[in-house]
DNA sequence: CTGAAAGCGCTTACAG
DNA sequence: CTGAAAGCGCTTACAG
């Protein structure tokens, strides 16, 4: 490759010091440099076609403008919807974003924030996976910036940003209820992450039988599915009516009540958890809660910047989540 | 935030110079440094907590070991899917990477371009949008390693990575045909892309009625997507065979199709490009042309890491694709 | 076996 | 209005 031009390069060819072109270039000391010499320091810069390296600035200044943004999956659409709008914003922000994905394991969060640490990022924004207390301590402990998003640990004092998963939950098994339904199965992961256990806690709180609750390991996603789905249908009362604490978990479900041509919602209505292209293809559009997605992105960020420029600042947002009613609950 | 502890933190707890420091962490000129004092330089790094600074080090080393790879949208799941794939495979080699999304827009990938090279990425991985003949030079002027994947300029000499999309359309087409359909409408965008283009060549050279086509324009996709349909179905001959070139235009089109009670495979049989769980869940299970997306972007990673090793070799691989048939296209 | 020193490409306090 | 110089945290050729 070429070798990539420098401020030197610059001074040399308008015969000034580095010192001048830099501060041309970052228009610092404006009106106390001659105008001759700053016209032609920038013509000589684009005529160079120079692009500044940034990693000689951020060596310098000691920060990169960098973010880490840690999800579970990148490959997820909630994860990757959530970095698109990151991304946007940062870029508003004169901020890039280096990404990992943890798959819900809290050692590989703890690599990933090593490997970004090592590449100076100023700030994370991470989705913890379960288990992960000793990472958020270690976040603590050096003192860098971070927020949390989608997942928090409530009785750690963090910046986060998160949707009222208890509210959200409750509204949905209530919608259901509305709508006459009275045997109501949730399905939900094994986990104690804070967020799905709301969720649980606020279907379940509104149900008396707790017993109408799967819990499904999330690395035997579809069989547990089955298996929990057989079961409530063919307890004694058996459910009219399933509520999915999240996208996976309703994608599988829905593909296995196909199988067994249960008719969404004549037999068994449905309320799913995020949005997803699949629920409106389905024959019965499916009712979801939808997460504001804009907002947990760009509140994140914000948080985050708030966070880099003071970083005593412990803020936290929760947002409220909005119920999509369409065919696959209402009859 | 806490002041980071540096390598000369390190050696002035040990009593040594930074420069062994650096060869004892970087496991240099071993054997030639006495054991005890590697010994003692490494357990002081562990009890600092010491982490490298990439950032210096990538100024004097002049590689940062991160790679930019620019998508159409990182939202969209194609993107996504490749972006996890591309991030393992870089952490295997010890690379990061940071992501842009271009949104299409030549423009908005020329100044991710900028951005990243700003942050002097070693390399890029790049699905160019339409009309980006100018980034394109621009790359190869100055030199630096890039990989094409997806979509690339057949006439311009680069690395690149796709797929046999001329193939792949025609081995959707002849699926239908073989299933006894007559009359396949094409659903594609109105674009120069190479790969969207060779998907209808590959689709239209083995029918002899071009109008059979729609091109659908991108920023109006479902008001296309309908308008077009409705054409086929209200000509002399109308179709009994749809194949979408995409992902979002089969979802599109399959929507539509829906809310006109069309059944599927039944009326009009259904063929679409690349997976999604969307099609999944269509009560009848889209047949689609799959895509071998680990491959994709594990042999994108490998050519740029080839060309970053010698920037002098060109190398270009195409891919063979799978047609999923599923009960969307088969009586 | 170990250290002093230069240098990567910037920024910026200081001096003139 | 402009420049010489130090320094960010590393690496590495050179000297001893």
């Amino acid at each position: 490759m070429k070798k990539r031009v420098s401020i030197k390069d610059i001074a040399s060819d308008v015969g000034v010091s580095t010192a001048l072109v830099s501060y041309v270039l970052n228009n610092k000391k404006e009106g106390r440099i001659s105008k001759e010499v700053a016209a032609k320091i920038k013509q000589a810069a684009i005529d160079l076609n120079y692009v500044p390296n940034q990693i000689a600035r951020s060596l310098k200044s000691q920060k990169t403008n960098t973010i880490g943004l840690i999800v579970a999956d990148i490959a997820n659409p909630y994860s990757s919807q959530i970095a698109r709008i990151i991304e946007d914003e940062a870029q508003k922000h004169d901020y890039s974003v280096i990404f990992g994905s943890s798959d819900e394991s809290a050692e590989k969060t703890q690599n990933l924030i090593l490997l970004l640490l090592n590449r100076q990022v100023d700030g994370f924004i991470i989705a913890l996976p379960e288990h992960a207390e000793k990472q958020l301590s270690y976040l603590n402990g050096i003192g860098i910036p971070f927020v949390l998003f989608d997942r928090y640990y409530p009785e750690i004092e963090t910046n986060f940003v998160a949707i009222d998963n208890y509210k959200a939950a409750s509204e949905a098994i209530q919608h259901l209820r509305d709508n006459g339904r009275k045997q109501i199965g949730i399905v939900s992961y094994e986990t104690s992450l804070y967020h799905l256990s709301e969720r649980k806690r606020g279907a379940t709180d509104l149900l008396q039988d707790s017993s109408m609750v799967v819990n499904v390991r999330i690395n035997h996603l579809d069989e547990d599915v089955k298996e929990g789905i057989d079961k409530l249908l063919n307890i004694e009362d058996p459910i009219d009516a399933l509520f999915f604490t999240t996208n996976l978990l309703a994608i599988s479900g829905l593909k296995y009540l196909n199988s067994l041509e249960i008719k969404v919602p004549e037999q068994i209505a449905v309320v799913g958890f995020d949005e997803t292209d699949a629920f409106d293809l389905f024959y019965a559009p499916v009712t979801y809660v939808k997460q504001p997605m804009e907002e947990l992105a760009s509140q994140s960020l914000k948080l985050l910047l708030d966070a880099i420029a003071d970083p005593e600042t412990k803020q936290s947002v929760i947002l409220d989540t909005e119920l999509v009613v369409r065919k696959s609950s209402v009859l």
